[in-house]
Order: C-alpha cells, then structure tokens, then sequence
DNA sequence: GTTCATATTTTGTCCTGGACAAAATGTTGA
DNA sequence: TCAACATTTTGTCCAGGACAAAATATGAAC
C-alpha cells in the first residue's frame, strides 16, 4: 500500500497483452475511428489510460461474440456492458434445485471461498458420478461462468479460481478410475497451438475413461504436424480435439481439414466445444460433437464398428 | 496419408507463433543480418522455408540461454545444435541408482510410454513422500526434461505428455492431503502475466500443503493488479511466485517490487524458479529461493515469527 | 587484480502510413 | 428459403526509420 499516483497509463505492449488486441489493431483503430486516443511519453509512444483500456476489453469480448468494431467503438462503456449483459445466453436451465446449487457455486467463486468451492463440487461428483456430472453440471456451469465473465460480474482470479478447482477435482477422479490402462479406443486428446483452455479435455476424458476407454491428454497448443505425428506413432484409434468459445472457425476448419488429410483414414477424428458453434459442416470425415453428452455414445458406435481391435 | 506436397513455407504469424520470435524482431533481423531470407508469395507477402523455421527455433533456444543473436545467425543448424548440447548445464547427479532411474523415466518420455511413465513417478512418490518427490525427483527430472529439450532430443508432445502426467500425479497427491482447509498460513500460489508454466506451482503447493499450510493457486497468468487485489481481499499471510528459465529477469525485478510496493507490509512476498537465477538481490521484503527444498524451512521460520496468527 | 563508473555496441520494440485479402454484410434472382 | 454475386468492413502485412534498454567493452581508482 502506497500513495496512488495518477493513473500513468499502459504501453501498447501492455495493452495488447490485457485487451489480446494486436499492436497492429490498435493504431489502425486510432487511425480509423479516432479510438483508442492514448497520449504519448517523451519518446513519442503511446500510453493508454485505464479508462480506455477497460473499454477496449469490454469491445474485445464483444468482437469475440460475433459483434462488430464500427458499431462498438462509439458507444460509452456504459452501453457497452448492457450489450454484454443482454447478449449472454444463459441457458434456461431445467431443474430448480439444481438451478440454485449453480447459483451458490457462483457466489462461492464471486466471493473467492475456495473451500465451500471444493466441497460443494465434489459433493455433487460423488452424488452423479463423474460422467453425469461433467454432463449435468460442469457442462451447464461452464455455460454460467462464461456469462458471468462476458457481463463483468467475474475478473481473472475468479475465473481462475474456478478453473483449477474444477481441474483439481476432474484430474482426482480420473486418476482414480484409470486402472484400465490397456483400454480401447486409444484416445488422443489435445488443442490446436492457439486453444488455451484445458477443461475441454479434461471433461472429455472425464466421459471417456469410465467408459474404458485409453485417453493420453497432451494438454493444450500442440502443434498440428505434432498432432499428427503423435497419432501416428502412437496408433491412436482416435483423435479427440477442444475448441473453446472464442476460437476463430476459420482456423478450426482449415485445421480440421489439413489434419484429416494429414492422418490414416483408419484414425478417426473428433472435434467439439462451444467453438465450433457456427462451423459448417463441410467437414468429411470430421465427428463434430454438438454437446459432450454424445461421447459415451459415439464411443459405443465406435466399438461396434470396430469388434476386432475391441479385445486387443 | 496424402501425397507429399513440396513444402510450401509459413507466413510470418506462423512463424511467430512456432518460434516465439515477435513479427517485428523476425523483420528486422532480415533487414539487418540478411537472414531469415524468406521467399514471397504473390501478395508480397513473406513465406518462410521448413529448414529456416527450425534454424530460427534454435537460435531462439540459445538467446533464451543468454547468447547473442549477431554470434548465432551465422552459423550452420550443425554448429548451433552442437552449442546447444554443450550448453545443457545437466547436473552431476549424485546417486547412480537414482540417475538410472532418471535415465529410465526419459526414455519412457522419449517413447511416449505413458503408461510407464505414469507407473514409475507413482511408485517414486510413493517410496518417498510428496514433499521428496518434489525435492529429489521431480526438481532435478525436471532439469534434465530441460536439458533434453534444448537439445532438441524432446519435441512438443514429449514435453506436454511429461507436464501432463506429472500435474495428474501432484494434483492427485496433493487433494489428497488437503483436508487442512483452515490452515496457516494462507498461501497465494500463481505467476505472472507471462508466464505459462504451472509445474512450479503445484511443486511448491505440494510443498507446502504437507506442512500444514491453507494453499491457494490461481494457476498461470493473473495480472499484476489482480494478484494484488486477490491477496488484499483473501487475507493471505504470503503471495508466492513462480518463474521458469527464460523468463525476462527485468520484467521479473520490475513486477516483484511493484507488488511489492501495492501489497500491505505484513503481506509476505515469496518468488521462485529459474527465471531468477541472475537477478540481482536488490529487492527488499522480497523473499527469493534458489532451492524448492527451502520451502519447508520457510514455512517454520513464518511461523515462528508470527505465533499469534498460527493458532488462529 | 578486482570493483566500479562510463562509453560503445547490439538489439528489440515502437513509429508512420500505405496496401490488400479475407470476412462480413447487403443485394439480387431462383 | 436459399444460393450467387457485389460491396463494405476489418485485420494483418509491408517498408524503412528511430531510439532506449540491455549487453559489452573500456578505463579509472582502490
């Protein structure tokens, strides 16, 4: 704690690490539509103030839901964050009982009360079971954590408190179910070098394993010439892939498609996640799983598709 | 399987993204030391050879190792993979059984021998204990794991089966002591901005929980302000930090005394890993390990120091 | 001969302003 | 309602100049 100086503002180094604008974004923003309008240090560069770079974050998650620049630049903040509130699409959801555990597990993250956190996940894992409760609780909770984060009501601590918790407990139950290491499918799960977010796998390996299946997680950001090399020397059965909500489907589907080609006919390959929402479905020989609830499912399909290998 | 096309190249964010080499930087090294000399596309834009591309990744191995970009364009991808290997500052090792068994769990890495890989840490950690493992197997391992890396005898999905398997085996271990949940002192674990590397964090909590101390991470990647903020709100006695090799020492020295400076006095700063190696011990009120072993030995001497609170 | 302060080189990042292709949107016709 | 085409929007790329911070070399003083 010290004294507060006036607020000296950010470099655009900075602020490109804050906002995931690129540098190059920003000054042909500037340049554009006269926002952001930072001032400038002796050396002539640029130093965004706080305001401007709060603002930029609201309009980047805008972008990030499908919105576009020109219509955001000129609205207040204010604007901003009731457009934000009003786009998320926070899923009706049908059970109220469940619904108000979902609301306590919220406050428990708003209010950093990790241990209320634990406690009441980990209740709910050993009342559903890990499967259901990926599907019927991690899946919808995600869902509401994201909306939080888009409307403001959840900063970077939650959000990450959130996140480890989760992947405490995913990763606990995981270990303790995998004793069928010589399972089949073999599983390989990963992202694309640009996907960060790691619960995707985690979830699907959470549906994946009890259903005896061999999943070898390589985390996130494996390049895809790693992707396929992996898969090869591995003779994985299966490729699984996770793309979070703001993943550009363009790269998803170029990546797809290159890896599809790039890999033996035999291996399949399976995509899901909240990124790939709008993606069309040109993809040919590409399983595009609308919701996780399909894994046990496809995994059975996979089986019976494949009797010989299945006693191996 | 397809038919094998001549190599096409990467465009420049490509590159960025593989190398870690800014746009900017991979421009201006053009200009000035004439290489890389990529080829152009129609649109003028730069398309970047295979065989360029990986010389650019060791270069930028050895500058994160501290050598100098006008010493390295020079030279032939031989030479500089032999730089490399010479640099590898592997450790001697003191017990030859143990160093077997390092040499072993490699090799299952090298192989993608997970399940191997999984069984051996497994029984390590069962043999020694967490807080052993941590010191005397996963510290060093680590290194080598490194050390192999720089040498280019590890690819990405070597590194991240290594990573993934050895966050299942802490995760797993360290929820299973937890049942401390009041404990004391309260301990903020996470990393700067830009550092991605969460191995650290989990060793020191699997140092620390044993010892009867409340942990809390926040995994990677919390700002500045919010771990300020976190640790305010959170009444934590002790913000700790973790930095892996190539993290730049000036951004590390910079951080560290800013939130040293935003964080109350009583607010205990620690900061490991060795991306602090070099770092001038200028910092006050700020508490650096060269060793993980330290932590333990830490944690006493905070609660000797602060008897009242220990009881609370 | 070591330690500290000062000069010199190296190096990464920032700048401007222009260009253009890919994505998104609007329009038209079946 | 959908597909094909025209138009606008938007992000990324380019060249080449500039400069401060980091690294290294030089020299003075103890």
């Amino acid at each position: 704690m010290n004294t507060s100086s006036p607020p000296p503002g950010l470099p655009i180094a900075a602020v490109e690490r804050d906002t995931g604008l690129a540098k190059d974004t920003l000054r042909v923003w500037e340049r554009r539509y006269g926002f952001p309008s930072p001032a400038r240090d002796n050396n002539g560069e640029r130093v965004y103030p706080a305001d401007q770079v709060d603002k930029l974050r609201l309009i980047r998650r805008l972008i990030d839901q499908g919105l576009r620049p020109a219509k955001l630049i000129g609205l207040d903040p204010a604007a901003l964050s009731e457009l934000l509130g009003g786009l998320a699409a926070t899923p009706p959801s049908g059970d109220p009982a469940r619904s108000a555990q979902f609301e306590a597990i919220l406050k428990f993250v708003r209010l950093h009360l990790h241990e209320d956190l634990r406690r009441s996940l980990q209740q709910l894992l050993m009342k559903l079971g890990l499967q259901r409760f990926v599907g019927e609780v991690l899946a919808p909770l995600n869902l509401l954590v994201g909306d939080a984060w888009l409307r403001g009501e959840l900063e970077v601590p939650e959000e990450h408190l959130y996140t480890e918790q989760v992947q405490n407990l995913l990763r606990a139950a995981i270990s303790s179910q995998a004793a069928a290491s010589e399972g089949c499918p073999r599983v390989l799960l990963t992202t694309f070098p640009d996907e960060q977010h790691a619960l995707g796998l985690l979830m699907a390996e959470a549906m994946m394993v009890p259903e005896g299946a061999c999943c070898i997680s390589l985390g996130t950001q494996t390049p895809l010439d790693d992707i396929r090399n992996a898969a090869q020397a591995g003779r994985f059965d299966i490729v699984a892939l996770s793309f979070s909500s703001a993943f550009p489907a363009r790269q998803a589907l170029d990546g797809l498609r290159s890896l599809r080609e790039g890999l033996p006919p035999e291996t399949a390959l399976w995509a899901g996640g909240t990124g790939l929402q709008g993606i069309a479905r040109k993809l040919t020989d590409v399983r595009l799983f609308d919701s996780i609830d399909e894994l046990p499912e496809a995994l059975r399909t996979w089986r019976e598709g494949h009797p010989a290998e299945a006693q191996a």
